[in-house]
DNA sequence: TTGTATGCGTTATCAT
DNA sequence: ATGATAACGCATACAA
């Protein structure tokens, strides 16, 4: 009955008797209306997809609940897809979202690259997040060649002479360009910047500690990011090495663990949820606007001061 | 065309001939069958949701990412919904859940009553996870009480005279049944054991330290979750406090960071991988075998030992 | 073995 | 102001 459809989607002429008593069989019968129906009619399935990493990463999940709180309030529904940093599965994903007729995909921290994602996506709207685009699609990043810097600066306004890095994967975008960062501050200064390379995981900074004593312990160490930190935090506990007095550390993400440990850490904030949320607007512009310019959003990554400095 | 249809589903006769152009053209147009389509005449979206408070706690993202795995495997896509402990939002989603006709719900952690969720979903198939159910339906818990008792006998054999409980709060019968399961180990021994109440956040754990002080510190702790205990680990270290030497502490969880601190926190462990991982596999049950007898999975509390004891 | 018709639940267009 | 009809893309039942 299309007066039906006229009361719900308040349209069209209706009279307010007829409105009363659609309004009232709904009530009786829990009537819901069904998005796959009108998914099909109109294109809109008021679904977005998101393709992360892993969800159970803390800097991915304050991500990806920024992105579920902004695709709310836009009320679009959020499918949860975790990549585990495959390429694979991140082609494999993007298929069953085109299948479901998502209006468009948040990208997090992807491992395909640009021209993949747009060949596979074929149109369909999306936006990267924690990764800057230098082809033309909307994006939202930070300056991790910045932040890379402002820590290893830091660390050298603290008087460190020796200072050495941690790296991330090789792989990843946001790990060389911190990379950069590190040894751009460090040749300011003429001093040597080693570095070994770890994977952004725990162990891989609490395994890095190890090989570092092994070299002679710099008095200042910048991690790659907060999980690492942690791990070398630990593994200097259990090494008998203080932070900060036998080394400085500084780490990357500010995770909300880097205030709940002792030392709290130094980090340079990556403001993860508020990156989420932007990414869902972005992507709102593109559904909104159809294929407009693409826009980018630059967040300023932020040193924060704590005590393992 | 149905021979296409023949082909994608394998069903009825194809001539070899027919399927190979069909898949040549399927090829070359990129073709993505629509689910939206085909949800809509067979009724199955191969969606569910996730209802869950904060995929951004460290607990539950770890049962989100086993619920996406697992759904992933079965073929399901995963709309993730975050209800911040609310009723409200809860029911709203649910709404939401209905229209897209999902096949069925994960509930974790939930806030509304089984009967308001019965009533809300009216047969739609859902499970309750880090829940137990009192009505007929299909859950996966742990033995809370239980797990609050081990905790505290814990710091009972370990020589505790004076132990007390940071419960979480009242509303969640998480909280309550290991401050059950506290009560009954203190029963045990005929000793007193008081308790204070917070609400599961570190702030909230942090700030419980300070009364604690007031009142005397006790030599035994059990806090309701590992995020409060660490909570109460930063305070004690900014007071001075020594952890195990001026009490001992246990928390409950088991989260990943639960190892990464200093001292690492002995703590219950409750498997939040998996326990959404069997949720998904209950639920896949209820849906492929219509509305059968529901099941419960029930996974045992256990102790971790580690260095704040 | 293949093509045609019908229906899934909704909305938009057209008649009434 | 309201009802009838077609269409969305697919799968099923039926006819050829």
């Amino acid at each position: 009955m299309s007066t039906v459809s006229r009361v719900i989607n308040d349209t069209g002429y209706v009279s307010s008797d007829s409105r009363q008593r659609v309004m009232k069989v709904m009530e009786e019968l829990h009537f819901t209306p069904s998005n796959v129906a009108r998914g099909l009619v109109s294109g809109k399935t008021s679904s977005i997809g998101l393709l992360i990493p892993d969800v159970s990463n803390p800097f991915f999940s304050d991500v990806a609940r920024g992105i579920e709180d902004a695709a709310s309030t836009l009320g679009l529904s959020v499918i949860l897809c975790n990549s585990d940093w495959k390429i694979e599965r991140e082609q494999t994903y993007i298929d069953i979202l085109k299948g479901k007729w998502v209006e468009g995909i948040v990208v997090v921290g992807a491992r395909s690259s640009e021209q993949q994602l747009q060949s596979v996506l074929s149109g369909l709207p999306f936006v990267l997040v924690d990764q800057r685009s230098t082809q033309n699609v909307s994006c939202v990043w930070i300056d991790n060649e910045l932040g890379g810097y402002i820590a290893t600066k830091h660390l050298v306004e603290r008087g460190c002479k020796r200072v050495m890095h941690v790296r991330g994967p090789a792989n990843s975008p946001s790990a060389m360009g911190r990379h950069q960062g590190f040894l751009r501050a460090v040749a300011e200064r003429t001093m040597s910047g080693k570095f070994i390379s770890g994977n952004f995981r725990f162990e891989s900074g609490y395994a890095a500690m190890g090989k570092i004593l092994d070299d002679g312990l710099p008095d200042g160490i910048f991690a790659g990011n907060d999980m690492m930190a942690l791990g070398m935090i630990q593994a200097a506990q259990t090494m008998g090495i203080k932070i900060p007095q036998d080394f400085l550390l500084v780490g990357f993400d500010d995770i909300s663990f880097s205030s709940y440990i002792s030392p709290t850490l130094t980090t340079v904030r990556q403001p993860g949820y508020l990156m989420g949320k932007s990414g869902v607007e972005l992507l709102n512009q593109q559904i909104a606007y159809g294929h407009s310019k693409p826009q980018s959003r630059e967040y300023q990554p932020e040193l924060v001061v704590r005590n393992s400095t």
